[in-house]
DNA sequence: GTAAGCCTTCCCCCAAGGGGAAGGTAAAGG
DNA sequence: CCTTTACCTTCCCCTTGGGGGAAGGCTTAC
């Protein structure tokens, strides 16, 4: 079938597969007639499984990885939840991150009184006074 | 003074201040005679200003708004709150896309053995079986 | 004399594609 | 048969916030 249709079936744009087949992660057959990039099911399949890693937030390299193991009909489970587990880790830093990034500016907020006068903890806080 | 001293003092690399330059946020004199950046008090004060709010996740974009705030000794607070709030309603939003993708990854993670044996319940979700 | 330590501009690089131009092709409608 | 529409192709620039490094110019210290 042609990319577009590959892409309808995926959940994905035009511009993302043609990306992936780009970076050599999703390479169809060449259409010889045409010039036509030419999916085959099993790409289709590929595609939805990068698209929901990646919305998983497994970047694009972790994504090549996965999908090497996934086609690796012996791999051991064990990588694949290594990697689980470390982008899990990673969402916890960032997590913690963002929670203390938000307690911050809660409490800045909540000390400027936000009228119509210039007296602005806020900003007090940015400039360091 | 020169652009490394400016930088040392507000905790930012050489590069960055020279971007902040080239963009406009944080201008310095120009050394007539040397053809350097001469950077007065004001401007590193504003430098480390900058800095203060990128770490608070306020783009550079936001950052140069905040900056007008900062040098107008008449803004009403209201304004510089009011972006404080929509910073905190992002960073709401962001922790809970991030839970809910940790929780999803979580439940995945537990029910993968992570063994040797190439069963993995984590590239069958991915994979939609 | 030359090495060190500043500074300058200039250009390419990252992630993960998006937007759009220019041009080729295929099927359907009039 | 001709044209419109809907595909497809490659190519190049754009995004964020700078990092890395080259090539060149300066002063100062040894």
């Amino acid at each position: 079938m042609q990319i577009g249709e590959a892409a309808r079936r995926a959940g994905l744009t035009v511009k993302t597969v043609r990306y992936y087949a780009n970076i050599g992660m999703v390479t169809p057959r060449q259409n010889m007639v045409t010039g036509y990039r030419d999916y085959a099911e099993g790409d289709v399949a590929k595609l939805q499984f990068v698209g929901k890693a990646r919305k998983f937030d497994f970047s694009v390299e972790e994504c090549r990885e996965l999908l090497g193991l996934y086609e690796d009909r012996n791999r051991p489970s064990r990588e694949v939840k290594a990697m689980t587990l470390k982008k899990i880790d990673e969402i916890d830093r960032r997590l913690a991150e963002l929670q203390s990034l938000k307690d911050e500016l809660s409490g800045l907020a909540s000390a400027c009184d936000g009228d119509n006068r210039p007296d602005c903890p806020i900003l007090n806080a940015l400039s360091g006074k």
